[in-house]
DNA sequence: ATCGCTAGACCGACTGGTCTATTATCCATG
DNA sequence: CATGGATAATAGACCAGTCGGTCTAGCGAT
């Protein structure tokens, strides 16, 4: 599959978005670092806020196949797969250079001011905290977790809980928040 | 005391800020705010940095007030006293309309790409820390901590999902997030 | 008369976005 | 197979608005 300028434009802007945020990044950077003249950008993209929507749906379409490879891996348990995505999530943000989650980036920036992005950006946490949430469902049945846990409440506290840990791995540029939350996290929410 | 021109500025830009993030807001939102010309504005600041970072240590001014006053609590428990501090917290962002935590808002925004900020943030974060860990030392004679407790470590952590936390909250404009997140926390890291 | 402060016109730089011109691609038809 | 016209896409000069920041003038209290 052959990259189409969109994608080239798409796949450059994400670290820009990354790492300078919604506001501080330009458009002339993305064309600069791609060669693309503006006339090409405006005809892909009908305007900035779309394009960082595209990007946006770009880190998703990793984010859904990353749990689709983690949360259905047969080979550990329930429990352990939820774990891994995050272990591997942390990883990437090593290779990127530290600069935490994308989504918890744009998300705190923008949902102050924009709407837009703010239903975006909840949209995607609420669907990868059903997935976790079906996950750890299944994590009952194996007796890793109480059957009266609340596993959409315990989803979602370890969405934000992450995020948290992401800003702060961002702050200080150590997987080390990172680490400690999971720890915490997973030698606690085990059955008694 | 009578308000400064210096002190109105401040406490017109932190709503500001923390709603729109530092590269969406304008210095002439200020001046319209506040009825200042521009000249009064650049006598008072270098620059819009320096006007944000005073922003910054005034709400770290607040922090400070309101740790003073949780932590030496002594009609509460060590452990009380720390949730009493973000269960305030939390009620402060309720009354701004939960636009979530400014350190993390600005942290989130501009640690990406500015050192100043970042080094700044991360040192309120680190100031609060110690306070944080200081009062869990103390929840160790009292029995409510196990004496083997890493309360550093425990500080960190429950500044870092705080923020997760803050920052769902911003995004959902609701407390639950807060609620949750404190209420998994203080129920697991008592002494066994 | 000095000095802290107010006052606001002004400026250069930059940004998102538009416009028109040009080139490449594809497909229908003789 | 040729070809012509429509459409997709490239190309970049250009524009209007905005923003942070400067400059000089005036004000008022000591």
């Amino acid at each position: 599959m052959q990259t189409t300028t969109r994608q080239k434009l798409l796949i450059a802007g994400m670290p820009l978005l990354l790492e300078r945020g919604y506001n501080d990044f330009g458009i002339n950077d993305v064309l600069k670092a791609t060669g693309t003249p503006k006339g090409s950008f405006y005809h892909h993209f009908e305007s900035k806020e779309a394009f960082a929507l595209g990007i946006i749906e770009l880190y998703m379409e990793a984010v859904h196949a990353g749990l689709d490879a983690c949360l259905d891996d047969a080979t550990r348990t329930p429990l352990n797969r939820v774990r891994h995505f995050f272990e591997l999530s942390r990883d990437k943000y090593r290779d990127e250079g530290y600069f935490g989650c994308l989504l918890g980036g744009v998300g705190q920036e923008l949902s102050g001011a924009n709407p837009v992005f703010r239903e975006k950006i909840e949209e995607c946490f609420a669907y990868i905290g059903n997935r976790m949430a079906r996950c750890l469902e299944a994590a009952k049945t194996t007796g890793e977790l109480d059957a009266s846990a609340d596993t959409d409440h315990l989803a979602e506290l370890l969405i934000d809980c992450w995020e948290g840990a992401a800003l702060r791995s961002r702050l200080r540029r150590s997987p080390q928040p990172l680490d400690d939350m999971l720890e915490f996290y997973f030698s606690h929410i085990a059955a008694a």
